[in-house]
DNA sequence: CAGGTGACATGAG
DNA sequence: ACTCATGCCACCT
């Protein structure tokens, strides 16, 4: 893990769950797609799909960072703060062939 | 140090 | 089925 992250400006600032996050967010395979409970708990902090959250708004690695492959336990986009916004994200996750939200839900 | 915020999750009404 | 309310954890002011 951590594959060239730490090369990144100020990645030497963030907090190591910070790192933690981005770096399995950066790990997603194309056309796969995390959930935001799933990434906390790879980030060894389970239940806190929250911070997660946190973490992403604050990401300084918006485009460089695959941000847009995590999605809520629901299957929902969520929210996205990137260049296209939602519209972009919902476009590139289909192009990267991620089949969006019509998951049976629980 | 303490309080407030938020890109979530789950349950109950 | 949908909306409201509470809990969780980390970050920011």
């Amino acid at each position: 893990m951590m594959k060239k992250l730490d090369a990144l400006p100020g990645w030497n600032n963030l907090t190591h769950f910070q790192q933690k996050v981005l770096s399995v967010v950066y790990r997603i395979p194309k056309g796969e797609v995390r959930t935001y409970a799933q990434v906390a708990k790879s980030s060894g902090r389970t239940g806190a799909a929250r911070a997660v959250g946190s973490v992403m708004k604050m990401n300084p690695y918006a485009p460089f960072i695959p941000c847009h492959r995590v999605v809520r336990s629901d299957g929902t986009l969520g929210y996205y703060s990137g260049k296209g916004g939602m519209g972009g994200k919902k476009k590139l996750l289909q192009k990267e062939g991620v089949r969006l939200y019509p998951i049976s839900k629980r």
